[in-house]
DNA sequence: CATGAATGAGCCTTCATTCAT
DNA sequence: CATGAATGAAGGCTCATTCAT
């Protein structure tokens, strides 16, 4: 019995952090959870911190692994319908662990300077893929000029929310109507020709 | 001298809170920018919480006044104008006074549970007015048929996460350029007719 | 009432680092001493460290303010004299304050390899200070040639493991009479002419 | 392979306690120098404590072998010469085991109120036996009149001291130097005719 | 109004020791 | 003999809040 150790660990993590933020969280609860001492939590992390952080990169390793990038080049590649890939392998990431989705999007966000600036660089990672691939399809063509930088920030921004209020009530919705519905708002705004399969949002690096 | 000592820990609350996040932010640091005893703070608030909280509520109370209801009845009005004013409004509220965009945006986010709900109920309100106008506008003809819920979470999220980015890293940008960026990217997921004067997103309540 | 804080915990330190080391001293016991609670301990002193540091500081400072350089070149101080001057007061010093005799001379020793650093640099200036005045007496011929560095390390542990065991003892002894039973046993090997007024032990650095 | 456990663990303890000092000694230190598992070590001690005592016991058993008594009745036995054998051998035990010497003057000194007295009745011994001799001869007119408890406490520190000194600073030196420098310093001091072949510290109890 | 010394509940963390395998 | 995961008592330290002056 009592599966890996630290996997229990991170399961009850999720589980209080979700539930009572970073700060309440207590390591009494964590253990109390998975039903051992006190001192067997410092055995598999160094402290409350290192099991918040550990908690987060590897979500944030499911996400950028749910992202693939898109070849432009690539005549025998449809875009768009590799874009509503990407977004939906995300989206189903957020709904499948909502104890992790209500940590990224909520309990992370400033639990102090040093997290803010780890959570800032990720998305900053993601902004940058974003702003690359309407750069280069802005050159192609594809898609209608506007600042790119902008852009970026609003397409995060609008999916970051929307996951956040989803998962928050509990709302149990078909990932492709969700991707479908914030395609629908933005794929005119952007693509010159948006029912055309030749516009994607993410291309390759 | 010594403005309304109130005033004075507002400010003082402001600048600590956006620069340590809430927890690590300590009533020593409020005292020591105001110049006065630690005992003092507590003559003006109840405690450190009451101290956020009027803060996030003014801020708050800032940004619905920014929102102006809109007449879709009302001939003599341009709807399109009108919205362009109110988010106008709301992102000058933001970049006049970046420490409370700082902690509405993320140090307001998480501090606890019960926090959280106060947040959600602040946007819920947004949220609501947002769906009424769009379904109303979608009711005449003017917007074009969507999930009018998912919409407006995508709106606030991408204003929400813009705003945050923008102010994070003191850019300096004209709003009116961020606003026209922001419709440029929705209007035409939005509207009927986007460079129709006759279409809005914010109508009366 | 109330003298000073500090200067009960100083005390109420001073009774409890003799008694049980420094390992084994509760920050309880010094505020139970005091008479306050726990946390004032910690308006006075960064920690229990800081306390014990403060106390042996205090008490070197004693010891070497007991110490007076000697004139070797003015004709007017019989140096003999002087330098009993000088070994009276450093045995004053440590009776009239066992509890900082028995920290300074044991509880110190080996509290961790920082603090052994510590000592040892305190005992490196008093050698320091023995191992010039023996060479210029020597250079003078006052004294007999010898190996000044050790024959200093030898004045000083004698004069420590004496003071050390009496103190422990709780010995009641005239001072005056340890010291001359001291300079009894290492005059003559000392000193050229041990009954001459021209020989001494510390001089001017 | 794997010499004797124990031994290891004598060893890898005399080691880490000179390195760390007492409190600061894991016994994950031990363990770790031995290469075996944690749990092994309260095989062969029964704690911490344990080991840090068999360690120091065997070492003074060391040093009270290293002084054998000398017999000043004994018209064959040089007994100067007897005496400077023992500080001999003393000074070669404690130069051969640094560990050893850094762990019995420092680290075992102040570790608690318990091992104090340990120490305490160690040099209690020794310097019982001193006395002993000192009045001895001091009857037979070989030594000055002197008080003699005194005395010893003085000729125990002076050896401790310059040997915890030299030991420290791994200063690599004749002990036939030290120990002459040592005794010309006390001897005329002590004896009556110092060249004397008829004088000695040590006699046999 | 203002002060600031004092409070004390509460949580994190360490590490010697045990014991089932 | 050996292992090493688990234990849990123990203690240091913080900091929001109070209250006598």
């Amino acid at each position: 019995m009592a599966r890996d150790r630290r996997q229990q660990f991170l399961e009850a993590g999720a589980a209080v952090f979700a539930e009572k933020g970073y700060h309440d969280a207590r390591v009494d609860d964590f253990v109390a959870r998975v039903g051992v001492a006190r001192g067997t939590f410092y055995l598999y992390f160094d402290d409350k911190r290192a099991l918040f952080e550990a908690l987060v990169a590897r979500f944030m390793l499911r996400l950028t692994d749910a992202i693939e990038p898109i070849e432009l080049s690539d005549p025998g590649v449809d875009p768009i319908a590799a874009l509503r890939a990407n977004l939906l392998r995300v989206v189903v990431a957020f709904v499948e662990t909502p104890a992790m989705a209500k940590i990224l999007l909520s309990t992370a966000v400033g639990v102090d300077p040093d997290f803010d600036r780890r959570l800032l660089s990720f998305y900053e990672e993601i902004t940058a893929l974003i702003v690359r691939s309407l750069s280069q399809a802005e050159a192609a063509g594809l898609v209608r000029p506007g600042h790119a930088q902008i852009r970026s920030f609003c397409l995060v921004g609008l999916l970051k929310e929307t996951l956040y209020q989803l998962v928050l009530r509990g709302a149990t919705f078909p990932p492709e109507a969700l991707v479908d519905t914030m395609l629908d708002l933005v794929s005119r705004g952007i693509f010159v020709r948006p029912g055309d399969a030749s516009a994607t949002i993410v291309a390759a690096p």
